[in-house]
DNA sequence: ACATTGTGGCTAGTATAACGGTCATTAAAT
DNA sequence: ATTTAATGACCGTTATACTAGCCACAATGT
């Protein structure tokens, strides 16, 4: 009884990771996957398939995106997801101009 | 030296991720955070949140979804992240219209 | 030029995610 | 109705993510 992790999530966090899971479930069962053949290609065990699909924060990312992937859940969006991946060369050109350091001088506006 | 994890990953969930990372960082910077300031508000150490950064497969999605929100990072896309989010019930309803239980008859298609 | 400090990288310690297995329930197929 | 097996839940073990702290380097501001 020591130390019980105390983390919080907004509630976008939550929403969003739930919505993946469901889509995954969704994919699962429109492709007549069961639990442990899916888990099985993911190469995880059906115990973390099932906290995936409940939508459990704690899951690696890798595991996550991975197994929805392999329901055909398209990523970030339903047809724009090519679309946000070829930005990833614009994002490298705009990280570029950006400073390389971040120097508060005054102070960061909380816009919240 | 027992044991060394072989995890791989797609093409697509190695780019989603470093996409992600990325769109934290670039979120970052034009926010004029620090790494130190970000990761506090986050509740994250920082060597989590350079992980995060980096794109790093192993990170908890929570704590990376939750940081990408902070720095205003548009969950699964730009614009329509409402949209998506909003489609949660309809997803609930599609997933009740589907069999409870998945029974492999024949054999699944592997449509790769 | 100098001082400041953001960043990248590393370590050991600790909390915990993932695994493999098991069991009860119950939907689906006969 | 009976049989089969997919699902939900739990548990002990193992692997590892996260943390706190440190150092070296170098970009930024003076």
């Amino acid at each position: 009884m020591q130390s019980v992790k105390k983390r919080t999530y907004s509630r976008i966090t939550r929403e969003a990771t739930e919505l993946l899971g469901k889509l995954i479930r969704l994919g699962r069962k429109e492709r007549k996957m069961t639990e442990s053949e899916l888990a099985g290609r993911a190469g995880i065990s059906r115990a973390t398939l099932q906290k995936i699909e409940r939508g459990d924060l704690t899951c690696e990312i890798g595991l996550f995106l991975e197994v929805a992937v392999l329901v055909g859940v398209k990523l970030f969006d339903a047809d724009s997801s090519q679309v946000v991946l070829m930005h990833i060369g614009r994002i490298n050109d705009k990280l570029a101009l950006l400073p390389q350091r971040v120097r508060p001088s005054v102070k960061v506006d909380d816009n919240f």
